[in-house]
DNA sequence: CGACCATCGTTCGTACACGAACAATTCAAG
DNA sequence: CTTGAATTGTTCGTGTACGAACGATGGTCG
């Protein structure tokens, strides 16, 4: 325990300490949703079993699906991404052959997106592992706890 | 749901929906967890103003004033952050001047950190806005759901 | 019609996030 | 004491995140 020994100028160790007592990392909403959401990240990338496939890459051809052809802003709003980071996941998807994009010819600044045959198949096999994904991150809640924890945290959400 | 009908000459709209009925993004955890968390950050970027101080950052500084010297390492476990991204927190950190590296004299691998003058300045002005953040983050929230929500959220952090 | 303003997608710059590989050092086993 | 495993900090590569600025297009209003 006696790791810090004497320093006769300026002890560095004592002037450490400030006002800030009161505040403790472990306690702040922000620090316990990022390690959450660290957590949910590492479970996904453990159970998804497709090492290139990423949380929002998921995310955007899950709600393709859902809501068929789009444009990327539109669809980028949908999964909360912003236009910049939507751009470099639909690109990634779009090299995996996995979403289709073509021009609007109704206003010739939209790409339309569409799932291609690639991208439906991974939908099918995806959706399964998806479910157990949420599972597994909520696994150390009751069931009542679980419905709990989701009606507080979406209204957290906006 | 007769969603998947015959389709000879497969129109392009209709390929769209694939088994995928029941998952639907908006409930899931790890979407909510992660929309939880962006609003977060955006509360913390209005809230500390200091344009240049991130939450990580904030992290670190604050750890860093509770603990007093520490290797970057074990900071970095502290505050969940992997240890190539504590390089480059402490890396700007040090920049700023808030916080000081000095090798271990007992271990020369380690590398020891230490709170500036500039650096314990900041946390008692920081202290604060840091208190407001988490409760404009819970601010949806009423007191007693604050209680049950943290300590449930605690419990999904490992 | 023409000026104005909003929207779409893109690019740039900065900052997490983390797996992987690496050299230097320390520690543990034999 | 020496071989081998573990730890520390660094670098690299890829992928979010997002503010800011941009050109192209579209809609609105006088």
């Amino acid at each position: 325990m006696g790791r810090r020994a004497s320093e006769k100028t300026e002890p560095i160790a004592a002037r450490q300490k400030s006002v800030s007592d009161g505040y403790l990392l472990e306690n702040q909403v922000g620090h316990l949703l990022r390690r959450a959401h660290q957590r949910h990240t590492s479970i996904f990338q453990a159970t998804i079993d497709d090492a290139q496939l990423t949380p929002l890459q998921f995310a955007a051809v899950m709600k393709l699906n859902d809501v068929g052809e789009t444009s990327q802003n539109h669809l980028g709003r949908l999964t909360a991404m912003d236009a910049a980071t939507m751009q470099g996941v639909i690109k990634r998807l779009s090299a995996r052959n996995l979403i289709a994009r073509r021009p609007d010819p109704d206003d010739r600044r939209r790409l339309l997106l569409t799932l291609t045959d690639e991208g439906v198949a991974l939908v099918d096999t995806a959706t399964g592992r998806g479910h157990r994904i949420s599972d597994e991150t909520l696994d150390p809640l009751s069931p009542v706890e679980r419905q709990t924890f989701l009606a507080l945290l979406r209204r957290l959400t906006d």
